[in-house]
DNA sequence: CTGAAACCTTTCAAATTGTAACAAGACCGA
DNA sequence: TCGGTCTTGTTACAATTTGAAAGGTTTCAG
């Protein structure tokens, strides 16, 4: 979840105005936070700034492919993804969730029915740690320790991380092998948009991949997407 | 996933045979372990020796109240719980997703649809920490890691392709075989309309190229059409 | 065959990012 | 309180990526 202090984020891309209008409004009365947009440039755009929780996505859209939309969509970014569509036959129910999309809703639709699916893709998935964090993350050889700051390497080595350098880390670690955009970052970590900020952003993770003892040429861990923003690239898993 | 070596177990419990026939057999064709019951009683005899992964559940039973049992089943098992019911008003279906269903198919269905709902419910849940979606697309004998950000020969040698270059590449992955215009592509990747950033594109693609390897004379991949846009020329198989 | 349009590729400059060096605070023990 | 260390943002400059410009090549119509 973006934030899990706020409300979910659900994000609308129709270019109807009238379905946009009609869901919106149902989804603010049922406490969600929305953003809706009409064109898949618009909305592409949005996400590298922030991140929502449930996509509900139009599939006739007048500037994409909708269905390609929805495979970058759920590849992508970890959001839920509901397709809302007139198409209403089964090939393409099957085909768009085969592509990624969690749910299938066609029109005309039920704002009720609607609430509820998304309600059901924002349910906890049945929480393995559940006990409040352990706080421990191991990944490609290293264990971080966030209760002590402290970073363990394969030959039980400790090197200390500051609180600065642990929220990076840990928002590389909630997102692993997933982009995520410099606005992104910011958000999270608290920093305005000022620009002069952006640098102090490189220096954090500057000094992170140094502990983490990146090849600068060739990065295994923290990847750079020009543009576009960073990647975690291993597997990690938490205790 | 009650036992990761054999394919998933998906239970069947409807006390209409031939509905019952009509999923086992399509399940069991898709590769799934099926179960199947008539009456709910049976049902929960057999869930004190076997986890399903995912269960079927008609509503309309004789010998218990379905949405009771939905609601146990939920909150107890681990697993997936789909709904397939006669009941088609919107309120059925908003109680039956409330109480703890994951997805809620009215009858009659297509099969097709059975088998594609379930398979949305067996995909890894991306919230899960461990692994996030590593997505990539083989073609040709090439691996394109879109989550590394890297392309794969067949020899196993390694290529990184930058985030302009990614986009092309995954437009063309998208939808391979098929004309993309260059309007198309200017949607997509965010330019104007400007016939600056037409030359732009073109350099996209022609440093792509020069990564894919192709010669420039006999293009094996990325095929122009003189005039009307671009084909990529391979198969392309999603993973 | 010729010219114009479409397309390719090299070169260059602007924008983005990496990192070293520095300075302002925060924190801590004496 | 004072001095020292640690943290962190800022500045400056290097390195890299990308789009723009420009010139060459291919394609097609007549």
């Amino acid at each position: 979840m973006s934030d899990p202090a706020l409300a979910p984020l659900v994000t609308i891309l129709d270019d109807e105005p009238e379905i946009r209008r009609l869901l919106t409004e149902t989804l603010e009365d049922a406490g969600y936070r929305t953003q809706s947009f009409s064109r898949a440039r618009d909305f592409e755009a949005a996400l590298k700034r922030v991140t929502p929780d449930v996509c509900l996505v139009d599939l006739s859209l007048p500037d994409t492919d909708g269905l390609a939309l929805v495979h970058r969509l759920a590849l992508e970014q970890g959001a839920s993804v509901i397709i809302i569509s007139g198409r209403a036959q089964v090939q393409d129910r099957v085909t768009g969730l085969e592509l990624g999309a969690d749910d299938y809703i066609t029109k005309p639709f039920d704002p009720a029915e609607v609430v509820a699916r998304i309600r059901v893709r924002l349910r906890v998935p049945p929480r393995d740690g559940k006990s409040a964090t352990g706080d421990r993350a191991s990944f490609a050889g290293w264990i971080a320790h966030f209760d002590r700051y402290v970073l363990e390497d394969e030959q039980g080595q400790e090197t200390a991380f500051s609180h600065a350098e642990g929220e990076v880390l840990r928002l590389f670690l909630d997102s692993p092998k997933r982009l995520i955009s410099r606005p992104q970052m910011m958000e999270r970590l608290g920093g305005g948009v000022g620009d002069s900020f952006d640098r102090a952003m490189d220096v954090r993770i500057s000094r992170l991949r140094t502990k983490l003892r990146e090849d600068p040429k060739n990065p295994r861990l923290i990847k750079t997407i020009y543009g576009a923003g960073y990647i975690f690239l291993s597997d990690v898993s938490w205790s």
